[in-house]
DNA sequence: AAAAAGAGAATGATCGTTCATTCTTTTATG
DNA sequence: CATAAAAGAATGAACGATCATTCTCTTTTT
């Protein structure tokens, strides 16, 4: 029958919408509470269904966890791309990471971040899932790193695991960053960015860069 | 009565101790399950006291979790001052950095600083210690790069904002690298550490070096 | 004997999860 | 086309466990 292929269909669409239901209004109470501190009943009050009925859709409140670890990994990745997926200069980078920054720096997706990682020391199939995703953004940043390099035929070839762990380092301290010092303004954070990237990507501008600033006050 | 005071003085110590023991087993605590996952009666068992006399030495659970935090903070602040309190030299900085990095490092410290961050995001008490210690960082670091820079006579004389949030960047960025990533080379971290030091503290120095790396391979 | 230290059961709230039940939609049958 | 039967969606009360906190009681110290 034609008319059951549909109606299956339709119940996925909906069954779909029901789950994403759910990992919005856990979204929102984890950041508000915590992992932990977020309860099932507050999560179904928020998603508009009764406490039962969620467990239709998930078996346990740890499996939400995981689906929006999940989720929240393949957001940052889709960033990841898009900052950097049709980059060849320095420029078209810096300009890139100018409009994706207030993203990277928005409080709640800090708060979540934090949240996630902090339970990956705890959780290991949570942290499996992070990891995952840690490969993932090395292979795509050392990807850009040594494209963006030999179109402008700067620096080094090879491109090293420490240069990616600074690199990293960077992207991830944002996190701690903006919730310690939420009122900073976001400029600071976009020139210590832009110097970082200018450092790996172009260390002869670099070099020239700092050696002016050094010579503008020394 | 002296007898009395001796007595008084005495009281205090156990007291202390006694405090000091709850904090412990909170940390072991909070450290396996998070601020929310731990209980009460799991602290007192690995604090071994009973749940009730906890409370003669703290108001709260939260009291407790707070008292952790500033302790930890504490502890992180004298890190750092050991870092840098003495240096004067690009060098001394580090060959500090090298004895200090397996502390920063440490996988069970990362932990307790990434609950912390994201507690802080929903608990203003503790944003509150957190932000007063991250002012008193930045100080110190002010403080310490002014200093290199000068009897290096390298780099301008002013240490601006962004400099330093990239430190700090840099330095919170362990904590979330560490918990993705446990079994990196300790070693990439040394060095990543030392390039950023190196471009901060000593920028000739450091254009000279990447230029190089760059000779090398382009 | 007075005071402080310590223990642990009691309290009421809340937790994650399950269960029996009721609506609502789909399918099969006349 | 209408309608009975089956399936799916949804509810919220009930469960046992555990939570943070308090209270009463005993032991130890002064």
């Amino acid at each position: 029958m034609v008319r059951c292929e549909m109606v299956k269909k339709a119940r996925e669409i909906r069954a779909d919408k029901r789950r994403r239901q759910v990992l919005d209004a856990a979204s929102a109470c984890f950041r508000e509470e915590g992992f932990h501190g977020a309860s099932m009943s507050r999560i179904a009050a928020r998603a508009e269904m009764s406490v039962g009925h969620i467990y239709r859709y998930f078996d346990s409140k740890e499996t939400i966890i995981i689906a929006l670890v999940q989720r929240d990994c393949a957001k940052f990745d889709r960033w990841l791309r898009r900052m950097i997926s049709s980059a060849a200069t320095i420029e078209t980078v810096i300009a890139n990471l100018r409009r994706g920054m207030p993203w990277l720096l928005n409080r709640d997706r800090a708060a979540i971040f934090l949240e996630m990682h902090a339970e990956a020391g705890r959780n290991s199939k949570i942290a499996a899932v992070l990891t995952e995703m840690d490969h993932n953004l090395r292979c795509l940043l050392k990807e850009l790193i040594g494209r963006v390099r030999r179109t402008s035929q700067s620096g080094p070839e090879e491109v090293t695991d420490v240069t990616i762990e600074v690199v990293l380092l960077q992207l991830q301290g944002v996190a701690a960053r903006v919730t310690l010092n939420p009122n900073l303004d976001r400029s600071v954070f976009l020139e210590g960015f832009e110097r970082v990237a200018l450092a790996v990507l172009a260390p002869e501008a670099s070099a020239q860069c700092v050696l002016k600033e050094a010579g503008k006050a020394g």
